[in-house]
DNA sequence: GCAGCGAAAATATCT
DNA sequence: TTTTCGCTGC
């Protein structure tokens, strides 16, 4: 036989030919990520040391550079960050930028099971629950199964739930969970698994998943079908994975069945803000990549291009608390700054007080509203300061906490649109179904046998388990989805015909209807963004649109608004003065986890990532008295903040002001730095 | 089998 | 404070 030797044809392209001056924007280990071409890489990017933007210009290089941009996959944690960062790499470089393949996990592998659903027994139309579709099963199985009615107390389905999750993203067996972090509940555990039975079958007689699933069964048709796994991983030419100290097991192999033909993947995180153990994520997982993956190159980005050496010293002062030690020290060469604050205020209500008040101090020196951030650990952790604002007119977004899809009345015009996407999906019938007067759970039950089997599953009038009182409003149930079905309406039509008929059901069963009513007719606006049903069903499942930033999109943008946001959904991102709010021992740290060291490290790194989130000002405050929700105080200050000395952090007392003639503006308040 | 009432219990972070 | 469970009357 002859041999014939195919010659590389690799595109040569040297530094000085790209039109973009890389070497004048970006240090040498930067650089070097940047170029790196083929293979493995770790970059190991501690807070604010450029991460994002090495990655932009890996994006814009590669495109560059003659790489076709579908060909290039970034996974990052949520689908905003990979929004702006197409959107940056696009601006740095041009539009080709924008057909890089880019989202979270949960997202690309929803694409994929889509793309072959076949393969796996879906068809293509099955839906995806969300946490409170998950329980409302876990709590039907739950009850099926009588196991609620014995003596013995029996977990709750939203410990169930966590159980199961927890043996799917940590990939243990629910043996093994049970017996490490809920013992108190093993002698029950033929029962747990008859529950994750239950419910596993539930999901798949409805044609349902849930997130977890998007992973697992990913993984599952990857590996069960090599053809699929080929022909996927030969369209990922180079792929990226932001933040992946967050990343668990499952993802991890997800990572290595995505690059498995060309075997070009950079990881791109820091171990130190490894903040999601909840989701299975180990901050321990990040340095065994090197082990998953041949000669991996390893880059490090330690200079610090966003604090001040002030915020910065505070947050390495807290990393030196952690009984884990990280081999991390950041410095950063940016000007002098000021110590952070550590503000006592006399109360939660003072709290919000100080901080508005500082707020139209900043606004005066020219500092918008949206370069400041306000962080806390729980959503809850801010109403008071919503408050506060809405009370001094001050526009703010918040982003964690309740989301706008969420709410019980935008679920439940959800659910007619389930239920003609996907007319086996039970949860969502149970809920159109239950809406109507005389409609329990066992009737919704009998008519969804019905269903099922039924020629035509929204001619309910059919169903002759139908009686007496509820058949009048069944029919016209009935005639709703039959012309929604047939008439060939726009996303936003059909939204707005459910929205009609719920109304009445809006009105009847909530006293504060006005409010939702007027969600409704936002969530009409917003469903025209929408080419069909599925799709919006998709997206908003896999990023629920955050609460409050329905709400400022009806006014008119007149003013950045503040942020407020939780600290988990800070990651990634940066503002000018940052304020973290409620730092009290049993809020920061989590009550519950003081006992376990783990935990307790967790909650540490969780301030760091709040901490290193400012670039010139940071505040850390927390009121003398704070109730929490049944009762309980807590009245000392985070654990972590009592060793900042004072030359890391300064005190700052509040004083209220005195006014001495009558007819002054007796409330205003006057703020001294002591 | 449904709906409504009162007593009792209750972790949060996100896709 | 909010959710959940069991009981009662229809």
């Amino acid at each position: 036989m002859k041999k014939f030797i195919l010659k590389k044809e690799e595109p040569k392209i040297r530094p000085e030919d790209y039109s973009i001056p890389y070497s004048e924007l970006l240090n040498n280990e930067q650089l070097k990520a940047v170029f790196f071409d083929k293979g493995a890489a770790l970059v190991i990017a501690g807070a604010g040391t450029g991460k994002t933007r090495t990655l932009i210009y890996r994006v814009a290089r590669l495109v560059e550079s003659g790489v076709d941009p579908s060909e290039i996959l970034l996974l990052t944690f949520t689908r905003r960050a990979a929004t702006e960062m197409l959107n940056r790499a696009s601006s740095v470089l041009d539009d080709r930028c924008q057909k890089v393949k880019g989202g979270t996990f949960h997202f690309y592998c929803s694409h994929i099971l889509h793309r072959f659903a076949d393969k796996i027994g879906f068809p293509d139309n099955f839906t995806i629950i969300d946490t409170s579709d998950s329980l409302e099963v876990i709590q039907f199985v739950r009850t099926s199964l009588n196991l609620h009615k014995k003596n013995k107390r029996f977990p709750n389905k939203s410990t169930l739930l966590n159980m199961i999750s927890t043996s799917v993203n940590k990939h243990l067996d629910l043996r093994v969970v049970v017996m490490e972090e809920y013992p108190q509940f093993y002698e029950q555990i033929e029962n747990i698994e008859e529950v994750a039975k239950g419910y596993a079958e539930y999901k798949e007689k409805n044609f349902v998943m849930d997130f977890d699933d998007l992973l697992i069964k990913t993984k599952q048709l990857l590996e069960q079908h090599n053809d699929i796994r080929i022909k996927v991983a030969t369209s990922h030419k180079f792929v990226m994975v932001d933040e992946y100290q967050d990343t668990n097991q499952l993802q991890a192999d997800l990572t290595r069945l995505f690059s498995s033909v060309h075997n070009n993947i950079m990881a791109v995180g820091d171990d130190a803000q490894s903040i999601y153990s909840f989701r299975g994520a180990d901050h321990q997982n990040i340095m065994a990549f090197p082990g998953l993956f041949e000669q991996t190159y390893i880059i490090k980005l330690e200079e610090n291009y966003r604090s001040t050496p002030q915020v910065l010293v505070a947050a390495n002062n807290l990393l030196k608390q952690a009984s884990f030690k990280f081999d991390k020290e950041l410095f950063s060469s940016k000007e002098e700054g000021e110590l952070p604050a550590l503000v006592q205020a006399p109360s939660e209500h003072d709290q919000s007080r100080f901080i508005t008040q500082v707020l139209l101090q900043l606004r005066e020196q020219n500092i918008e509203l949206n370069e400041t951030a306000v962080l806390f650990r729980n959503g809850r952790d801010s109403y008071d300061l919503e408050v506060e604002l809405n009370r001094k007119n001050i526009p703010f977004v918040k982003y964690g906490g309740q989301k706008f899809t969420e709410a019980a009345h935008i679920k439940d015009v959800l659910a007619h649109v389930r239920v003609l996407v996907n007319p086996m999906d039970t949860i969502a019938w149970n809920r159109v179904l239950m809406l109507i007067d005389g409609i329990g759970p066992k009737t919704a039950q009998d008519l969804f046998e019905w269903i099922r089997l039924a020629k035509n599953p929204y001619d309910l009038g059919m169903a002759d388990v139908v009686s007496k009182s509820y058949i009048k409003q069944m029919t016209s149930l009935s005639i709703l989805l039959q012309s929604l079905k047939k008439n060939d309406l726009s996303v936003s039509e059909i939204i707005d015909e459910l929205v009609g008929y719920y109304r009445v059901f809006c009105e009847k069963r909530y006293d504060d209807y006005p409010k939702r009513l007027k969600d409704l007719e936002a969530f009409v606006n917003i469903s025209t963004g929408f080419s069909s049903l599925s799709k919006m069903l998709e997206e908003l499942a896999l990023d629920p649109i955050a609460a409050t930033a329905v709400e400022t999109e009806e006014k008119e943008k007149e003013e950045a608004p503040l942020i407020l946001s939780t600290i988990h959904s800070s990651k990634g991102l940066e503002w000018k003065h940052v304020f973290i709010i409620q730092c009290l021992d049993g809020i920061i740290p989590s009550a519950y986890s003081v006992d376990d060291p783990e935990q307790l490290d967790e909650e540490l790194r969780l301030l760091y990532v709040a901490t290193t989130r400012a670039k010139d000002m940071l505040y850390y405050t927390y009121p003398m008295l704070a109730q929490s929700v049944y009762g309980d105080y807590f009245t000392n200050p985070s654990r972590f903040l009592k060793q900042l000395d004072e030359n890391t952090a300064e005190k700052w007392q509040l004083e209220e002001e005195r006014v001495e003639s009558i007819g002054g503006s007796a409330t205003n308040e006057n703020l001294l730095n002591s």
